[in-house]
RNA sequence: GAGGGCGUAGCUCAGUCGGUAGAGCAACGGACUUUUAAUCCGUAGGUCCUGGGUUCGAGUCCCAGCGCUCUCACCA
């Protein structure tokens, strides 16, 4: 052990926290018992919800044998269990016995008798551990308990004289000792580096923390079977690219070293997947990790997850149905609210989704007739943008982004693009000014994008080679993709495709307002320990464990 | 990348006008066999993010840096 126990003249030196010398002493104690302060397999327990669910199966028994049901108000203030016993005359509870484990949370310890929250990810059940009831031995175990331990326990479950559920102890187990003090009990985590930092605390101490993270392994798992039902093929392309296409985003740069080679990390699935289309993929689709080398954001982070999708012989009007398909079947998996609420507001999710066109929408929010150049640059002006020397429907696109899209609080399908923002997209046989694209907004964020893809190898190229010529100095690692022309050549169906960004998502279905509510561990700077061993909250938690293990090893090693 | 806010005990937070660093929880010692944020008595716990500066004196004022955060920009 490297920490030493605080003595009456100790220097002031830097010492480990006295929360984790006095935890130590108690594992050591735990040790001296006989039992294995780290645990093991244990089996046959019931989660805690499952356990609350069996409150129903708790009876009074009389002693002339009859069997009276707990009465549905116990728990509640007004009623006392005590009273009530007295009134149906000498007897006692019986449960079910069960065995449970989790994490403690809450301690309440009254002479020789010790009450504990135990906490698992399916609930939290109050403990009753009595000298008299466990025993000796195990009193002195639980005497050594202390929050955030992991420990288990075999009891009957009844009820206290206070109507509380719960399990009466009469053989502990411990599973894990807890060497750091856990949050605050009843305020938690509330610093928002801290909460990131030590995630692992903040899914268990924080409310509502958990729950949000599984309801995005259920969106994700729905957003699959939906997929997989529609006969959707799922791949995994490379996520090394050496040429970062699919997006206009800045990417990052990595190396091989054994090819001596620089490579991007793929901004976008989408080249690889139209490829797979070219070899007979008819319909497929990649869930998975991007990584842009952008601005850091509550709506972004620089690595995120995205989904895109691809049917052959599709159109945009194909992936619209499969967009809504999509989302309803998500909010299904969640259990079918389909109002959910967002800050103030409240989303409501019913199918089906408004379907406007851009020029209807721009008329609407931003009061200006999208057929007159003139009044729309007059509008882009009063917004701050010069519109001299602009492509008319990039000054229409400026006003659009300013005006509208904040506005529009859907879920609502953008339909009819003009063309020429959209290069990459088939344009309307009836209509060549316009695109076939849709975009999908809620609440101002741009959730779902999806195009008739473009499968003419030659005009693919002109465009390739007429968006690199306006990309900036910094973004010239973009680079001509000539293998994805080839491809084109030897000739990809005509195809549907969609993209969802799936944290942004999750966070519209959950509720959550930064996209670092919905990522377990979004990037953060690293912790940088400083010389004197001590600093903020966070950097001498992590720096202090560090230097510990490095005082330890270097004795043995030396 | 630009601007604003924040950084005090393990955690959650006070700290007045610049005048010896505070509380609750957690910890340690003691009392308590039906408690509910248990209660009661006692004890210990601080590089006030870091580094400069102003001042007789700085947690507090000024400058720089670091980290987080909000708004904007880039972007999805």
């Amino acid at each position: 052990m490297t920490t030493t126990f605080p003595m009456s003249a100790s220097p002031p030196k830097p010492r480990p926290g006295l929360h984790e010398a006095s935890r130590r002493e108690k594992l050591a104690k735990i040790a001296e018992m006989g039992i294995d302060p780290w645990g093991g397999r244990f089996d046959d327990r019931t989660p805690i919800g499952d356990i609350r669910a069996m409150a129903n199966q708790v009876a009074y028994h009389l002693e002339d044998g009859t069997k009276l049901p707990i009465p549905p108000e116990v728990g509640q203030p007004d009623f006392s269990l005590k009273e009530w016993k007295a009134q149906q005359g000498q007897g006692e509870l019986v449960g079910p016995r069960v065995r449970a484990a989790g994490r403690i949370v809450l301690q309440r310890r009254t002479g020789k008798l010790i009450f504990v929250n135990l906490r698992d990810w399916t609930g939290e059940i109050q403990l009753f551990i009595g000298k008299k009831q466990v025993g000796e031995s195990d009193f002195e175990l639980a005497k050594l308990f202390d929050l955030g331990d992991l420990i288990g326990v075999d009891g009957m479950l009844a009820y206290t004289n206070t109507g509380e559920l719960t399990i009466f102890a009469e053989k502990l187990h411990f599973h894990a000792k807890s060497l750091q003090p856990p949050p605050e009990k009843h305020h938690g985590l509330h610093d928002a580096e801290l909460r990131q930092r030590l995630r692992y605390l903040d899914l268990f101490y924080t409310e509502g923390v958990l729950e949000r993270f599984r309801k995005r392994t259920r969106i994700v798992q729905s957003i699959r079977r939906t997929l997989d039902n529609q006969g959707y093929c799922e791949v995994e392309g490379p996520t090394l690219h050496a040429i970062a296409g699919g997006a206009a985003a800045r990417p990052f740069i990595t190396h091989h070293n054994a090819l001596d080679l620089d490579l991007y990390m793929r901004i976008a699935l989408e080249l690889h997947l139209k490829r797979l289309l070219v070899g007979g993929m008819e319909r497929v689709y990649e869930l998975g990790r991007v990584y842009r080398n952008e601005g850091i954001s509550p709506r972004h982070n620089p690595e995120f997850t995205m989904l895109e999708v691809y049917q052959a012989y599709g159109d945009y009007r194909t992936m619209m149905e499969l967009t809504e398909q999509i989302l309803v079947d998500a909010i299904e998996a969640l259990g079918g609210q389909y109002q959910i609420p967002w800050g103030e507001s409240t989303i409501d999710f019913t199918p089906p989704f408004a379907r406007r066109t851009y020029d209807e929408l721009l008329a609407e929010h931003a009061q200006v007739d999208p057929s007159d150049p003139v009044a729309v640059s007059t509008v882009a002006r009063s917004l701050g943008f010069e519109p001299e020397g602009k492509h008319p429907d990039v000054v229409k696109n400026f006003v659009f982004e300013e005006h509208v899209e904040d506005r529009l609080k859907g879920p609502i399908f953008v339909i009819d693009y003009p063309a020429s923002i959209c290069p990459l997209t088939r344009r309307k046989r009836d209509n060549p000014a316009i695109a076939e694209r849709f975009e999908l907004f809620i609440e101002g964020m741009e959730i779902a994008n999806a195009y008739t893809e473009l499968n003419d190898p030659d005009l693919q190229e002109e465009l390739f080679r007429t968006q690199l010529a306006g990309l900036p100095e910094e973004e010239s690692m973009a680079k001509m993709d000539h293998d994805f022309i080839r491809a084109l050549q030897h000739g990809m169906p005509p195809a549907g495709g969609l993209g969802i960004g799936i944290d942004r998502l999750v966070m519209l279905l959950t509720g959550a307002r930064s996209i670092r509510e919905v990522i377990l561990f979004p990037l953060l700077r690293p912790e940088t320990p400083r010389p004197g061993g001590s600093g903020t909250s966070a950097t001498s938690e992590g720096g202090a464990e560090r230097v510990d293990v490095q005082e330890e090893q270097k004795p043995p090693s030396s």
